[in-house]
RNA sequence: CGGGGCGUAGCGCAGUCCGGUAGCGCACCUGGUUUGGGACCAGGUGGUCGCAGGUUCGAAUCCUGUCACCCCGACCA
């Protein structure tokens, strides 16, 4: 084990080997048996735990409330809206039959031919459909309105290359699905959600990440406008954390779901979607890791604060128990999760180097030294920096740390992103400065076409059309035409 | 679907050119000494060498076929 460890050493010239090394050692997920998929372990499944709780506890906070709709849609609903059966058909695990028999050759099983289903099922990939179909039964009047619904579910993407937590084939997310009477309110809801995400990111995970629309090419198969949160991880490359759509009455119009207004007029209903998903897991790991290993922020930390004691024989261990009982009782108080390892089989140094590589935010070593001495020594995972404290007081000392670290990771993760953002101002300046990755600024001309040409001669698409920063317009970098305001560019995952 | 690679112990690999007893490191088990940054010593368990044919006295190794997986593209709300 030791030796595995050592593996872990500088990030390599490969970022995403070195990425996926980091996933598997630091025991968040392995490959699973199945194509593109993964079994996420214990411990990044906690940390996915401590995201699905505080974004829930946001949703409801603004009305949502939680449902769940089948994993099964039936074909024909894919189909109903054009835009979205062309995103979504190339990707879609089918189911045909539903039953199996043992081999007439004696082998195993098979697929029995009698049991072929009527109309085959689609594996959600998304379950816009499924659920407008069910919306229309709960839709009758203006009263009814809005539906605040949001859905914790697995979906399945049958992507052809895949990515541990950034794009696996079954991924898990959550999708809110509202519907509304106006326009209007539907806007307004796709921006709460918008920054709701915004804010969960920035406060939870510390992640800086930039507002804004996407380009029609980019758009959600289906949406009228889809809004973003764009991250920028350390390798210079650009993540889509989140997405709000504004479906428009698209959907409603599929489905066929009306309402009578308060003029007794039947009109369409007004829809948005908006989802986050275990994706959040990859950009936390890219954005903060370094190479000793993970950097939880705090917030989000399923061990805020490790004690390891270090002994020479057992006596010595149950004095130092006998200390450190009191201080876990009180960190626990105070709200803190607290993790004592006294486990025997593992020697001091092997601990240290094992929760650095979990990225425990804090952890607290007490031996012998420390209980003659009343201190303890306290490493901060942010900064890998050691200092000793005084016993007394220590529990009130790491909660306000914590807090601390929470603050200097975002901090330090924003610096970094900010100085990998820069205007461009010609195309032949934008092709040296794409190939040293971050966020470039600049002016485009609006035109599918154009964006189509940089993507096909740089591998850059636009990230999104920011909604705060500067709006000085100007001409597009590649035809010289007029251009509203700057946009972002970046390759991405 | 194109281009490249790989398949040998739980994990990481050597052995393949040139056929001749299945190897190494880590992990695991036992005992002992250790324990303030990834312990050490001694002993031990574990393999139909991806699968199917073929050549041969003899195949991980040579031949034919086949199946996985990985990487780079294409694809990716």
């Amino acid at each position: 084990m030791a030796k595995e460890l050592k593996d872990l050493t500088k990030r390599s010239e490969n970022y995403s080997q070195w990425y996926d090394d980091l996933v598997i050692k630091a025991d968040l997920a392995e490959r699973s048996a199945v194509r593109g998929c993964m079994v996420i372990k214990p411990y990044g499944y906690a940390i996915w735990e401590k995201m699905q709780h505080e974004l829930d506890r946001m949703f409801k906070e603004t009305g949502h409330q939680n449902a769940y709709f089948p994993l099964l849609i039936p074909k024909s609903f894919l189909s109903k809206e054009a835009e979205h059966v062309e995103g979504f058909a190339k990707e879609c695990a089918v189911v045909t039959h539903h039953r199996l028999m043992n081999s007439p050759d004696g082998n195993g099983v098979v697929v029995d031919p009698e049991s072929k289903l009527e109309e085959e099922l689609i594996i959600r990939p998304t379950s816009e459909t499924i659920i407008w179909n069910t919306y229309r039964g709960w839709i009758n009047s203006y009263r009814d309105l809005p539906i605040l619904i949001n859905q914790w579910a697995n979906v399945m993407r049958w992507e052809m290359r895949t990515r541990m937590f950034l794009r696996t084939a079954e991924f898990l997310w959550q999708e809110g699905h509202t519907a509304h009477a106006t326009r209007e309110e539907a806007l307004e809801e796709v921006l709460r959600m918008l920054n709701i995400y915004n804010d969960f990111a920035h406060n939870y995970m510390a992640l800086p990440v930039i507002k804004g629309v996407k380009s029609p090419n980019e758009r959600f198969a289906g949406a009228l406008d889809t809004y973003t949160i764009e991250a920028m991880m350390q390798d210079g490359k650009a993540l889509q954390a989140g997405t709000s759509h504004f479906l428009g009455q698209n959907f409603a119009k599929a489905f066929d779901v009306t309402f009578i207004n308060k003029e007794n007029k039947p009109e369409l209903v007004w829809a948005t979607s908006w989802g986050v998903s275990t994706r959040l897991m990859g950009a936390l790991i890219m954005s903060h890791s370094d190479d000793n290993g993970l950097v939880l922020p705090p917030h989000l930390a399923p061990i805020q604060c490790v004690i390891v004691p270090i002994y020479k024989n057992s006596e010595q261990l149950a004095q130092i128990t006998e200390h450190v009982e009191p201080i876990v009782k009180e960190l626990r108080a105070l709200g803190v999760s607290v993790k004592y390892d006294n486990a025997e089989n593992r020697r001091p140094g092997f601990k240290f180097a094992d929760y650095e590589l979990k990225g425990v935010p804090v952890r607290l070593a007490i031996g012998a030294r420390d209980i003659e001495n009343g201190t303890v020594e306290l490493m901060r995972r942010d900064t890998l920096e050691k200092q000793v404290e005084p016993l007394e007081g220590i529990a009130q000392y790491v909660k306000g740390l914590l807090e601390e670290i929470q603050n200097n990771i975002y901090q330090k993760a924003l610096r970094r992103r900010n100085e990998m953002i820069r205007e461009v101002n010609s195309y032949d300046e934008f092709k040296v400065e794409i190939e040293k990755g971050g966020f470039l600024l600049c002016h485009w001309d609006g035109t599918p076409e154009t964006e189509e040409k940089i993507k096909a001669e740089t591998k850059a698409t636009i990230r999104c059309i920011p909604l705060d920063g500067d709006k000085t317009p100007g001409l597009c970098m590649v035809t010289g035409k007029p251009s509203k305001q700057r946009v972002i560019f970046a390759r991405s995952y």
